[in-house]
DNA sequence: GTAGCTACATACCTACTGGTATGTAGGAAG
DNA sequence: CTTCCTACATACCAGTAGGTATGTAGCTAC
C-alpha cells in the first residue's frame, strides 16, 4: 500500500496500530487458527520482522486483540451509548437495533468478533479465554451497573436480580449475532431483537 | 487400543464410526481448524490411509460431521425428549436443565459443539455453513412444530408467531452454552436457564 | 559528527500440515 | 483354489506454518 519506496519515515506506535487493525479484520473472516501471520503482512506494507518486533508471537497478538481492539469496541459500541439513555430497559433494545442497523450487509455473515473468539479459542488456551471473559465481564457489569440505577430510578421492578438479567441481556446480544451468522437474515435478527424487547418490558416496573 | 497384532478382522463400517468418534471429540476440544488429521487417528488404531480410504479430505470429515453425527445429536438431546412432554413450554426448559445436570464438569468449558462449528467455520467454508444451518434449522423446526401443537391445545398466547418464539428458544440454548463456556461457572447456566424460563411464562396462556 | 539503540527488512530454518503413491491382506464370488 | 475388489498400512512429498538470525536505516543523545 506504499505509494513507492519513499523514505521511510518512522512511526511505532502507528505500526503496531496497523498491525492489530488488519489482524483484526483477518482474525474476523477466517478465525484466529484459520489466519496466518504471512497473509496479515501481505495486506500490510510491512514485513515480519516489524511483526515479530512488536509481538513476540502470534499468541501475544491474539492477546493484544483482546485486551485493546475487543475492550475498546465493547466500551464504543454497548456501554457508552448506553449512558445517553434515561431508561436503559429503552436503552439497551434501541442500542442493539442502531447496531443492526449500522452493520453492513457483507459483515452480518461474520457475527461479532468478541463472541467468535470466544467460541473458537476460549477452549484451546485458558489465557486467551481470561483476557476474553475479561472483556464479557466488562459488558456484563457495564449493563448491570445500568440497571440498578434503572431500579433505583424505579424502571426496573424490584425483584429482578440486576447481574442476572444484565447476564441474559448480554447473552441474547452474542446469542443474535451468531444465529444471524448462519442464517444469513437480517430478519432474523429483526426477529430476535423483538423477542428481547418484549422479554425486557415484562420487567420494566409498572408506573403507579 | 488394539491389543497386540490380532488377525486384524474387518469392519468398515465401524472403523468409519471410529474414526467419526474420535474426530467429533478432537474437533470439539481444539476447534476444526486446530485440529490435525494426524491428531485424531493417533488416538486410534488405524492410519492415515485408513483416515483417506473413509475421507477424501479433511473437510469431507467436517461435513460429516455435521450431517451425520450433529444430526444426530440435535435430535437425541433436543427433539426427541421433547415429544415426551403434553406441554412444550414446560417441556422446553425441563430438557435444558437435565442436559445441564447431565453435562460432566470437564464438558462444560467445551461449550456446545454446534455452536462451536457455527461460530468459527460458517463464516470460513460456505458448504460447511450450509451443513451446519441444516442442523440449526432441524432443531428450531423441531421446536416450532411442538409450539404449534401447545397453541392449538390452548398451552400457548393466540398472538405469539412460533417460529420467532423457537428461534428465540434455541438461540437461548447456543447463547447459555457458548456464555457458560467462558465463564466456567455452573451458576451461569442456571442463571440464564431460569431467565429463559421465566419469559416462557409470560408466553403461557392464561388458562380460562 | 558519531555511538548506540530502536524499528524495521531479508533470508532462512524446522516442524508439521493435508494429501498421495504404492503395497498388501481380507474376504465374497466364481 | 483363484480372482478381484475392498479396506486398510507404510512411506513419502510439497507447501506452509510460526519463528529466528542477521543486516541496516532512522533517530536521539552527546
Amino acid at each position: 500500500m506504499g505509494e513507492a519506496t519513499e523514505k521511510r519515515t518512522r512511526n511505532p506506535e502507528r505500526t503496531r496500530a496497523q498491525i492489530l487493525e488488519v489482524a483484526f479484520k483477518e482474525v474476523f473472516r477466517h478465525g484466529f487458527q484459520g489466519v496466518s501471520i504471512n497473509e496479515i503482512i501481505a495486506k500490510t506494507d510491512l514485513t515480519k520482522g516489524a511483526f515479530f518486533h512488536h509481538f513476540e508471537t502470534k499468541q501475544a497478538l491474539g492477546y493484544a486483540l483482546a485486551d485493546e481492539t475487543l475492550r475498546e469496541m465493547v466500551l464504543a459500541r454497548w456501554i457508552r451509548p448506553l449512558e445517553n439513555y434515561e431508561n436503559p430497559l429503552v436503552g439497551i433494545p434501541e442500542v442493539l437495533k442502531k447496531v443492526i442497523d449500522a452493520t453492513p450487509d457483507e459483515s452480518i455473515p461474520l457475527g461479532c468478533p468478541l463472541n467468535n473468539l470466544i467460541q473458537e479459542m476460549s477452549s484451546v488456551d485458558p489465557v486467551f479465554r481470561d483476557k476474553l471473559r475479561a472483556v464479557l465481564e466488562l459488558w456484563i457489569e457495564g449493563v448491570e451497573r445500568q440497571l440498578r440505577q434503572a431500579k433505583k430510578s424505579g424502571y426496573l421492578k424490584k425483584e429482578v436480580d440486576p447481574r442476572r438479567l444484565a447476564e441474559f441481556i448480554v447473552m441474547n446480544h452474542e446469542g443474535a449475532f451468531g444465529m444471524t451468522k448462519i442464517m444469513r437474515d437480517r430478519q432474523v435478527f429483526r426477529s430476535l431483537h423483538a423477542s428481547l424487547k418484549s422479554y425486557l418490558e415484562t420487567v420494566m416496573a409498572v408506573p403507579a
